[in-house]
DNA sequence: ATGAAAGCGCTAACAC
DNA sequence: GTGTTAGCGCTTTCAT
């Protein structure tokens, strides 16, 4: 079966042909790094045009070249965060000439390993890595490649690893501090997986706020979310099941904190009368709810787009050593968060 | 400069060498199309697994291999409406071990072509096209090829493409035809881009529902619009705007409908009360609005599912003449649509 | 059942 | 400045 798909595909030699000139100079146009006589020049470009030739990458790749694409390794694309942070991942790239190439992992740590080293095994460039789940699995042998990669929204612990975040213990304080500015006493929390750094840092902001206000942290107003909406219906109901209510909870992100709401509702309780709710991301969607949530906003298309920067200058010039980022988070004021009743 | 990304790569090789075979008979285990001897076929599998070996894709797919890449063109990566198909597409794709490969066109009509020719030069087995702006610019090659493809969201004229839709046309007469007997008899459009097929159909479904109720068809009631809540604003404004007002207002999706409730409210009126709003899609967004968004249904992520289905139906049995699919829509009833008042 | 060898289309030395 | 040539890692004949 000789390949049929590209039995009849024009390639550097049908040009070369065309354009009385060895495949090599053809190389050089296509490349332009190296000076070809400008009527050379001219007359390959003719000939490319005629023939109406296009690089084919993978052999490109092979030989030593660069592939153009950067992989990107996401849990999951449905949600808006998500959505959000590719936006500002495609923008930059768009800009360079560089492809995407997407991989879901559903949040099995058997894929995220597998599908990195796929990547790094000469499909991408670079990558990047969002929400990793069980980093150390791979990050060492790309690490030990030299093979590029920035995370994104992760505060990685490896000095050597670079990433871009957002500050999510500050957001985290900042939200539970602003609720009990209101003078909320009893602040509920539903965190996301525990077993990212970002989940982590934002109950730790809780905890912190807490402590600056001398209120008493209570593992019953804990309750362990995922970052989904049933997450965040389950921990609403369940904190407000509780002997003493709260009269305030942060949600760790602004999915969970909808379903924080549903749950509210669902037992016919008012928000933000009955029930004040504090997100976190400021999703689109956040300012479309009635009432508007209040969140903590964390700039996932600026992230996305500094990621990206960071992974191409890394491409470009491998010998610099660019700073990971951990950018501010900043206080959404709006409608779900007010003083507490009474 | 010679690669330093796979120079300490495992090829298969170095398979070869560890198992002692020649390396033709790696890529058959690899590839297990061919009978191997089974302790032949165990020894290379251990050398493989002990060497950590990975397949080039790139290598493969020159050779004349697949690449096990789907490439996905779409518009604009930041909308529910495209996260709902991702995620459909992503579900089987992954189900059959194939890549995905984004390539975003902005509503660029030149990138969309050159995506097209790029991706089918090798780097895709085949290709998923949402919402084309200009597909004929590049269909003909694919079909000369005999590349292969399923269009997303688009009613292809052409009879040997292949796509998966929805029914907007009746979509949209349900739509006007619900407002109709609610009571409405001056219902205004706003339109999605109109060098759309689906929003083209949208129109007409809705200029049927009024033919048939004998109500006329008023230009001053359609506002072209282009699918986005900035454009649903400016057309609720302008609607709003008019001597005699509408009482209702059929947006031709979700996002556009959100920004004709937002002028609305810009104008003091209430939604449902002064102006009922049908919107068109059902995104999950428009669940959680309040009022909770009345709208026309139609099956995104199964859309995603199927085309993937038939795409890859096709690369596995080329002479399979799979059908194109036209989904029925469903009107979603919820709040934002009433009786007018009086 | 397995090995040998010819490319796939391209890049990057190396000559001239 | 341009041509020649040796691979990149793999699939696939063609032998054996």
């Amino acid at each position: 079966m000789k390949r049929n798909k590209s039995s009849n595909e024009v390639t550097i030699k049908d040009v070369a042909k065309e354009a009385g000139v060895s495949y090599s100079t053809v190389s050089r146009v296509v490349n332009n790094k190296t000076y070809v006589n400008p009527d050379t020049r001219d007359r390959v470009l003719q000939a490319m045009l005629r023939l109406g030739y296009q690089v084919n990458l993978h052999a490109r790749s092979l030989a030593g070249g660069q592939s153009n694409v950067i992989g990107l390794l996401v849990v999951d694309l449905t949600t808006q965060y998500m959505g959000e942070i590719i936006s500002g991942i495609d923008d930059v790239l768009a800009a360079h000439q560089y492809e995407l190439m997407l991989y879901t992992t559903h949040r099995r740590k058997a894929k995220e390993s597998a599908y990195v080293h796929m990547m790094a095994r000469g499909l991408a460039d670079g990558l990047l890595i969002s929400l990793p789940r069980e980093p150390e699995a791979y990050l060492k042998s790309l690490r030990q490649k030299g093979f590029p990669y920035v995370i994104i929204d992760h505060r990685s612990e490896e000095p050597s690893d670079l990433f871009v975040s957002a500050n999510n213990y500050q957001g985290g304080y900042d939200a539970t501090n602003y609720l009990i500015e209101l003078g909320h006493r009893r602040i509920g929390i539903v965190t996301g997986w525990m077993d990212m750094v970002s989940a982590r840092d934002r109950l730790q902001g809780y905890q912190a706020a807490l402590a600056d206000a001398g209120l008493p942290f209570e593992a019953e107003l804990l309750f362990q979310g995922d970052f989904s909406q049933p997450g965040g219906f389950n921990g609403g109901t369940c904190l407000l099941e509780l002997a003493e209510r709260p009269s305030a909870i942060f949600a760790s992100n602004d999915i969970s904190a909808m379903g924080v709401i549903e749950a509210a509702r669902a037992k016919g309780l008012q928000v933000p009368r009955d029930l004040s709710v504090v997100g976190f991301d400021d999703i689109p969607t956040a300012a479309l709810l009635s009432p508007q949530l209040t969140t903590v906003r964390q700039p996932l298309q600026e992230m996305g787009r500094s990621a990206t920067k960071m992974l191409l200058d890394l491409l470009k010039n491998p010998e610099d050593t660019p700073e990971s980022i951990i950018f501010p988070t900043e206080l959404v004021v709006r409608e779900t968060a007010v003083p507490p009743a009474e």
